[in-house]
RNA sequence: GGGUUCUUAGCUCAGUUGGUUAGAGCGCUACCUUGACAUGGUAGAGGUCAUAGGUUCGAGUCCUAUAGAACCCA
């Protein structure tokens, strides 16, 4: 390989599709039962099947991505299991819109027909989200893809049922719903979308029966007065304690409706009078409940007035309905006043229909018996929430958890398992032959299946085993699972996360071990240990991403402007541990000017392994490392450091700490100093061999670096990688990752090149300040100082180094002195002065010196250490502090008063002698 | 209404259990195309850490209140 094949710019396209070709047929995502390693596992979170990559997928999958990489390169099977969600509503909708530009509808072409138009619009867009994360680089093994529809993951969903079913925790009731007029279903929670929407707050006037008082009571939604059952005070309320037990008289409808006291109403809304409609409002379904009172539903399915309200309402559409009853109201004198009023109001999430509470037939799951566990695995630490707060909200709901209503009213999805015979008897069964079996019937008998299909959801809490296949025993099964970690969005914590724990706990219990033995414990029954719950990503501006607002960049899109690394990087370097991320595309200039450093850091390595005739890359003990100076010890001290902050940032999953720690290593370490003082040994006049180890200890450490670094920027790291040498077909993927050894760790060493950068930089300020060009050489006076330069002074080849560096560095002849404490020298005329540490600088200026800009710069520096002694002069004059305060915080603040007053005291005479 | 979180440089954000001179990226100013890189280098300017109290020898960090913002639940 030659170094004129990296060109001057990094460019990432060509690149990143080659090498995801290469990983993905040479088989190095996949993941397999390996009885002599530990197995590391994650099981993506679904994207819809239908969807298009987010900027939340590819915050997501690229932390995803880095732990597995991660784990993978330190040794573990590492697998990472892909899939996808057959998202019921969504796709059905998406079906249903591409028919109607047909200008037909589902009944059209009836459900089978239906069903199939959907799994061919799936094979036909399905596949898209996928393609997109390949871009993004990410190491899933997809062999192991997985669908929620797949004839595996769809046994799973029966025999669950089934199994939910016999235990009686699976039941069919009335039950108040969140219903979509418009697709006629029963909408999750999460399906609907609240927003403040104007309307107007109603009042009117109930007359009470045998007086002549009226209840005045406030709506927003007078229609549903229609299923009004009851009146309800607080029985603390003064001004109503006497109606209650009276009777009031539903105007029109002419219904007697009880007055009744509940703690539940809110004494200072509208006039502190709510009637109650429990077929119509959930928090009226629970009021009506505790008190008994009848259910009067005034709807049809899709919302218009059926017959249970007065004749001359029937068949309205709720909206003319509300029309039609104010006028009625308003002839018959009940109206008392309307105001404008702004409430929230639910709409279905894919048609925006204004959802309709609803009571209806649906199937529900009993949580309660589940939620028990699933409370004691992470209150136990079992399972571990990052951030930590989450468990809270996890507990909150676990406490407070309702039934899950697990039915929809549409075609596409997995259909409940339960079998109706003629005879009017059901069962739930794995199939017909079963049901047949349950019933008591002979073969043959004709049955008919639920119409409903199962909330998208009840396919998606399997996933950490149904990906494995279960019910099926094998050996994936007991070695993958439980998996180690979750990275999920906040958002999903009651409709996924919660229930997954509750699943495989449920349904994990008695399967095989990785022993072979039935699962019993906890630690065995848990589907993960670690959820990393991710930051929500949103503009500029600060407002969530969202298609109807269309502020999301394209990431592919990004990728191609910027590159997939880039990206990956940009996003790793915002992620803090829940916090929201403000992206905008332009941040990924970041993540694009660090690849294009680090590449052209190899490019500089190359061209000089080339020029010095370096052999390939050679093991840590072919260095000499025993022989090492100054720069080469430092950098192996600093790369130490970062292996291992780079490991405990990772394992507490502070994603924007690990990857700041890999880039300031490379960029400020690495790049900044390393590479500048190693050209000071490769331009300089050393014979080659000693250049060739110089350039192999570059090699070595950036042969790690790029480690580091691989599994935050994949694609870059082994382009590089293989530039280096010729690697057989190996990739740095499957290499060993950094391990922190201790022994290179040098504090002593830190601290001399701390010394040394601290000089150059003040050399550097003092030619920069007074403008001294660049090109002129200048002479550097040291008198070295204090314990660090005693023994640089006294190792003569330790500061013939340090010189050779200073030199380089600040284009100087530097001339060293060493004098006792005390001891007198001549200091040059008319020079420029620095004091670090004690060791005075001077940098003799005749005739280029700006006196007045000399004298400028030292006053600004004496001011500024002054300041800062008079802050510490005033700890160590507080008597408490020095009396309360550990001995080594009182003794560190006394040597820093000594050194810079001693500076400060240099820096006066400076000044003093200026002229 | 209940809960959770946030407020640090012009902008976007780091800042671990309280204890060096509060940092980074972008932007800004000056200089530099030197044999890795102008997607770069060097130097520099810029902060009363939202406000008010409190705990403490010591608070960006802990506590309370206030103001503003966001999210979740009802």
């Amino acid at each position: 390989m030659s170094a004129s094949e990296l060109s001057k710019v990094y460019s990432p396209k060509e690149v990143e599709d080659r090498w995801y070709a290469q990983w993905e047929s040479r088989g190095l995502f996949n993941a397999n039962v390996n009885k002599d390693k530990s197995p590391y596992t994650i099981v993506i979170p679904p994207p819809n099947v239908t969807g298009m990559l987010t900027m939340g997928h590819v915050l997501n999958n690229t932390i995803q991505d880095i732990l597995i990489r991660w784990k993978r390169m330190q040794g573990f099977e590492a697998c990472w299991i892909p899939g996808t969600d057959h998202a019921g509503i969504a796709t059905q909708n998406a079906v249903e819109k591409s028919l109607a530009k047909e200008g037909k509808n589902r009944h059209d072409l009836g459900r089978e027909k239906f069903v199939e138009r959907v799994w061919e619009w799936k094979e036909q867009y399905g596949g898209t989200i996928i393609r997109q994360l390949r871009k993004l680089g990410v190491s899933c093994d997809w062999r192991r893809e997985r669908f929620t529809m797949d004839e595996g993951l769809s046994d799973a969903v029966k025999e669950v049922f089934v199994r939910l079913y016999d235990k009686g925790l699976v039941y069919r009731g009335k039950y108040i719903v969140n219903w979509c007029p418009f697709h006629q279903t029963a909408l999750s929670d999460d399906e609907v979308d609240h927003s403040e929407t104007n309307g107007h707050l109603y009042y009117f006037r109930y007359p009470i029966e045998g007086t002549k008082e009226f209840a005045v009571i406030a709506t927003t939604r007078p229609e549903t007065m229609l299923g009004d059952t009851a009146l309800c005070v607080n029985p603390k309320d003064e001004r109503y304690k006497h109606l209650i037990g009276k009777t009031a008289i539903l105007p029109i409808v002419n219904r007697k409706l009880p007055i009744i006291a509940d703690d539940y109403i809110d004494s200072s809304f509208g006039t502190g009078i709510m009637k109650v409609t429990p077929a119509h409002d959930p928090n009226d379904f629970l009021l009506g409940q505790r008190h008994n009172l009848p259910q009067t539903n005034v709807f049809y399915e899709k919302a218009r007035v059926n017959e249970s309200a007065p004749k001359q309402y029937e068949g309205l559409d709720r909206f003319e309905c509300r029309k039609e009853l104010l006028k009625d109201l308003e002839t018959g004198g009940f109206v008392v006043k309307v105001e404008p009023y702004v409430h929230n109001v639910g709409k279905c999430y894919r048609c925006h229909t204004v959802v309709e509470p609803w009571l209806s037939d649906q199937w529900f799951v009993k949580m309660r018996p589940l939620a028990a566990k699933a409370l004691r695995v992470v209150n136990s630490g079992k399972i571990k929430f990052h951030p930590e707060r989450h468990a809270k909200v996890y507990e909150h709901w676990m406490m407070n958890i309702r039934d899950w209503c697990i039915s929809r009213q549409i075609w596409w999805g997995h259909r409940i398992p339960v079998y109706y015979a003629d005879d009017g008897r059901s069962t739930a069964a794995r199939n017909e032959t079963e049901a047949r079996t349950r019933l008591n019937l002979s073969a043959g008998t004709a049955l008919r299946q639920d119409d409903d299909v199962l909330d998208t959801w009840f396919s998606s809490w399997l996933w950490p085993f149904s990906t494995l296949g279960w019910p099926r025993e094998n050996e994936d099964l007991r070695y993958f699972n439980p998996t180690d970690t979750l990275v999920t969005g906040p958002d999903i914590i009651f409709f996924w996360v919660a229930r997954m724990v509750m699943a495989n706990l449920e349904f994990m219990e008695g399967e095989k071990n990785n022993n072979g033995r039935p699962r019993k414990s906890d630690d065995e029954l848990v589907p993960f240990r670690d959820v990393y719950f991710t930051s929500i990503v949103r503009d500029l501006q600060g407002r969530k991403m969202s298609k109807s607002l269309g502020n999301s960049p394209d990431p592919i899109d990004v990728i191609g402007e910027y590159g997939a690394d880039a990206l990956r990087f940009t996003i790793s370097y915002l992620a803090p541990l829940g916090q929201d991320i403000l992206f905008g595309k332009e941040k990924c200039e970041l993540g694009r000017n660090f690849a294009n450093k680090i590449w052209n850091a190899g490019r500089f390595l190359l061209m000089n392994k080339q020029e010095i005739f370096g052999s390939d890359p050679v093991a840590l003990d072919k260095l000499h490392t025993e022989r090492m100076d100054i720069a080469d010890r430092w950098i192996l001290s600093r790369l130490n450091h970062a292996v291992k902050d780079f490991d405990t940032a990772l394992s507490e999953f502070t994603i924007n700490e690990t990857t700041k720690i890999a880039y300031d290593f490379i960029w400020h370490d690495f790049c900044d100093w390393y590479i500048e003082l190693v050209k000071t040994r490769f331009y300089g006049g050393e014979p080659n061999e000693v250049k060739r180890v110089v350039v192999q200890r570059a090699l070595w450490v950036f042969d790690q670096a790029l480690r580091l670094l691989h599994p935050i920027m994949p694609f870059i790291t082994e382009e590089l990688w293989q530039h280096f040498a010729d690697r057989n077909g190996a990739s740095i993927m499957k290499t060993a990752f950094p391990v922190s050894d201790e022994k290179f760790v040098n504090a002593v060493i830190e601290r001399e090149m701390e010394f040394l950068t601290k000089v150059i930089e003040a050399v550097r300020n003092i030619r920069g300040e007074l403008n001294v060009p660049p090109s002129k050489q200048i002479e550097v006076q040291m008198h070295l100082h204090g314990e660090i330069g005693e023994r640089l002074a006294v190792n003569a080849q330790d500061v013939r180094g340090l010189l050779g560096y200073i030199d380089r560095l600040c284009k100087a002849k530097t001339v060293p002195s060493w004098h006792r404490d005390g001891e007198q020298f001549q200091k040059p005329k008319a020079a420029a002065s620095a004091v670090v540490e004690g060791t005075e600088i001077y940098v003799p200026l005749e005739g280029l010196i700006d006196l007045d800009a000399e004298r400028k710069r030292l006053e600004k520096e004496i001011v500024r250490l002054q300041g800062m002694i008079e802050g510490i002069e005033r700890k160590l004059g507080n008597a408490s502090f020095v009396e309360r305060a550990p001995k080594e915080v009182v003794e560190k603040e006394r040597e820093k008063q000594r050194n810079m007053t001693e500076n400060v005291q240099k820096l006066q005479a400076n000044f003093l002698g200026l002229h």
